[in-house]
DNA sequence: CAACATATCT
DNA sequence: CAGATATGTT
């Protein structure tokens, strides 16, 4: 690699390398050299390196080497193939929360840079003076640790001076520690355990195990010319996205870190990671869970769930899924079991899930509110609360000045509250929130207790209401527009959601115990009264599904494959063995009582052909048990069925931007092993002849710079209109180029079956199957 | 001893 | 606080 070498060769020495990448050559070389020259005066203190790159795909590849020797990235927006946010959102998801400059002449891209997560936006054309700011940033990070791996030698104090700041490479480990004795490196406790002390040979194999920046494969070639790279990890939306995936995968009482590991298949992350975060996630589940049972009497009532999913069958599932683990998580849901089962107290929730016009959450939220903002709708089963996303995205006209975009904490009650409806609550911010706020609105990170939310990024628990990013635990009536866990009833999402919503309506994948939802991505068991686009597996009732079907589901409807034990379906694909009163459009075997358009095989009594299948299964002919042997290829083909395409299925992002689902999504994995082509870049032998003051790296002035989020890596403070899937591999790859629409919804929307539909099985079920019909 | 859980540190 | 690291346990 052409430009490693520089990242080395000192011993003692404060380097800064920043990539640029710009598709515009001359630009691209501008700027380089300029950022070359602003070289600081004393080049045996600090050492700066540009890394010019000319595309995303350069980028990236590049980061794939010196992931961790990157400072600062400075990027165009508009670039082929990849804009620059694109780039950002790839960055992210490949190698955390890095810094990220979004350049660009249209002024129109700052605030939609630092929605998502750049760490600065600044307008081209860009004055030489202005340069040195990517500096300050650069050191900014790398002082917190935030962009670099080499955090473990940084200082955090944010008052050190330039000559603590001066970065020792582990090979200098011995002059590190006679230099700078905060840097005194600790044993490692292995070695401490296994072997008395002596932590001679362990802690080398450890301390060399290096983490290959390129996202290799890990395997640790141990190299002692090379820095030890333990890096501090940011678990972005997008990792803990997939590492709730592999949670729901694996099985929450099962998953531990390794296998967790495996599951995710991230180049860079270690067991260790893994552990942490898992353990963290487990603190704050447990967190959750006491809360959940602290508050249930009164915020979280059963009674608008329980009334919505009247079937106790259906419930069981749910509870005992878990049951069987002692830890932490069988604690967190034997809480949601009675926070669920107890009778319900009539307040806020249930409202939200119930059909009728009443206010919801009364003492909180006026209808009117609900009224003006369209935010909720009220007649939709499982709120399906989708968010009007011109009004939440539209910053301009009556809304100008009253919300915040940078001031994450600021306790604006009022300032929106006029547009809301909504008295003192009801503040929006474009940045992190973290406070119990009622009705705000958020374009960054919420957390807990916030009633009638909305986000659009990282959000954690106890959110009524609704969000457009990130959902943890127990949020019940809400709107998700990206990933969100469990025990969140009535939601709506359109990305990943995990176990235990009742009464959702997805777009993305799903897990185990979700009755009565929609969705348009895979599902696995357990899922009663499902509708689905995607795979389902077994033990899902009352479903409707166009995609494949496995074991136990009966009173389905599919368009795909179906598996055995399957009563009272509709299917429009394959069907196999032992499927009773099913109703088919394509091959099928074995079935009774079938009712069949296509190639039907033995022992299928009751079954009908096209010409009179339908009356048939209608007539309940299932009851009518004849075994028929028939020859296969009997029946005439049903011309023109006509079949949901999954090409078809949209995807909401965070902002709200439709997607299309180009792919299978169990085809999505990362793949951090691609792409090793050489990287090419370009490195300028400028004379550091531009002596810059030192005071100039440190003091931000003001101008016409935003920043946001300087101390960037805290996974609270990004924010990103983009989920997992988007940034990753070729098989599942969503545009966001796409105007902002909302009701792109060709598909059976259950939330918009009425609520009585939903309170009777047999309506439901009608309900679904004259929708397929 | 690897891997896990938990405690503590930064 | 989030993530890393140390320590105890299986």
């Amino acid at each position: 690699m052409a430009f490693a070498q520089p990242f080395y060769n000192q011993s003692s020495l404060l380097r800064i390398n920043v990539m640029v990448v710009d598709d515009d050559p001359v630009f691209l070389e501008i700027m380089s050299r300029t950022l070359e020259k602003l070289k600081y005066r004393d080049s045996s203190t600090m050492e700066i390196t540009v890394i010019a790159v000319k595309d995303s795909r350069e980028a990236l590849s590049t980061l794939k080497i010196e992931r961790n020797n990157i400072d600062l990235i400075v990027t165009d927006y508009y670039m082929p193939d990849m804009n620059g946010l694109q780039l950002k959102k790839q960055i992210t998801q490949e190698y955390g929360n890095l810094p990220v400059i979004v350049m660009s002449s249209d002024t129109d891209k700052e605030h939609e840079s630092l929605t998502c997560g750049a760490m600065g936006f600044i307008q081209k054309p860009i004055k030489a003076t202005e340069l040195t700011k990517f500096y300050q940033l650069a050191l900014k990070c790398k002082r917190n640790g935030k962009s670099t791996l080499w955090t473990e030698n940084n200082h955090n104090d944010t008052d050190v001076s330039i000559s603590q700041q001066i970065q020792f490479f582990p090979e200098q480990d011995n002059l590190m520690m006679t230099k700078t004795k905060k840097f005194s490196p600790r044993p490692d406790s292995r070695s401490m355990n296994s072997s008395n002390g002596t932590c001679v040979s362990t802690d080398a194999s450890r301390k060399n195990k290096k983490r290959k920046a390129n996202g290799g494969s890990g395997d640790g070639v141990e190299s002692l010319s090379q820095p030890s790279m333990k890096s501090k990890i940011t678990w972005t939306d997008d990792l803990h996205d997939l590492f709730l995936q592999a949670i729901r995968h694996i099985g929450l009482d099962k998953a531990v870190p390794k296998k967790i590991l495996e599951f995710m298949n991230v180049s860079y992350l270690t067991r260790e990671n893994v552990a942490s975060h898992l353990q963290k996630y487990r603190q704050f589940l447990r967190k959750v869970a006491e809360r959940s049972s602290l508050c249930s009497s009164n915020m979280l009532p059963s009674n608008g769930i329980d009334s919505i999913y009247p079937y106790p069958h259906t419930r069981e599932p749910y509870y005992n899924n878990y049951t069987s683990s002692s830890s932490w998580y069988g604690t967190s849901l034997s809480n949601n079991r009675s926070f669920y089962s107890n009778p319900g107290h009539g307040l806020g929730q249930s409202r939200l899930l119930s059909n009728t016009s009443d206010p919801v959450r009364s003492n909180q939220m006026p209808h009117s509110y609900m009224n003006r903002s369209s935010t909720y709708d009220t007649h939709r089963i499982g709120s399906n609360l989708t968010l009007p996303v011109e009004s939440n995205l539209n910053y301009s006209s009556q809304n100008v000045g009253r919300r915040s975009f940078l001031e994450p904490t600021a306790n604006k009650t009022s300032q929106t509250s006029q547009a809301l409806g909504f008295e003192q609550h009801g503040l929006s911010a474009i940045n992190g929130s973290g406070f119990n706020n009622n009705t705000l609105i958020s374009y960054g990170s919420l957390a807990p207790n916030q009633l009638g939310t909305n986000s659009y990024k990282g959000s954690i628990s106890t959110q009524q209401g609704m969000t457009n990013g990130s959902l943890a635990l127990n949020q019940p009536g809400m709107s998700a527009y990206g990933s969100s866990t469990s025990t969140q009833p009535g939601m709506s999402s359109h990305i990943s959601l995990t176990t235990n919503q009742p009464g959702r309506n997805s777009y993305g994948s799903l897990t185990a115990p979700q009755p009565r939802m929609s969705t348009h991505e895979s599902l696995s068991p357990n899922q009663q009264g499902i509708s689905s686009y995607e795979n389902l597996t077994s033990n899902q009732l009352g479903m409707d599904s166009h995609g494949s079907l496995s074991h136990d589901q009966p009173r389905m409807s599919s368009y795909e494959n179906l598996t055995s034990n399957n009563l009272g379906l509709s299917s429009h694909g394959f069907l196999t063995p032992n499927q009773p009163g099913l109703k088919s459009y394509g091959s099928a075997i074995h079935n009774v009582g079938l009712n069949s358009f296509e190639g039907l095989t033995t022992h299928q009594p009751g079954s009908s052909n096209f010409s009179y299948g339908l009356q048939s299964f209608l007539n309940n002919e299932n009851t009518a048990y004849e075994p028929q042997p028939q020859t296969h290829a009997q029946a005439a083909a049903q011309p023109n069925i006509e079949i949901p395409q999954q090409e078809n299925l949209s995807l909401f992002d965070d902002l709200g931007n439709i997607n299309e689902l180009l792919c299978d999504i169990s085809n999505f994995e990362l793949d951090h092993n691609k792409q090793q082509e050489a990287v090419s870049t370009t490195q300028f032998e400028l004379p550091a002849n531009v002596s810059t003051e030192m005071n100039q790296f440190f003091s931000l002035e003001d101008d016409d710079w935003t920043f946001l989020n300087t101390n960037q890596g805290l996974s609270n403070g990004e924010t990103s209109n983009n989920v997992a899937p988007e940034t990753n591999s070729q098989t599942f790859n969503m545009s966001t180029n796409h105007d902002q629409e909302q009701d792109a919804q060709d598909f059976v929307d259950w939330s918009f079956l009425n609520p009585e539909d939903l309170a009777n099985e047999y309506d439901f079920m009608d309900s679904l199957f004259n929708g397929m019909n």
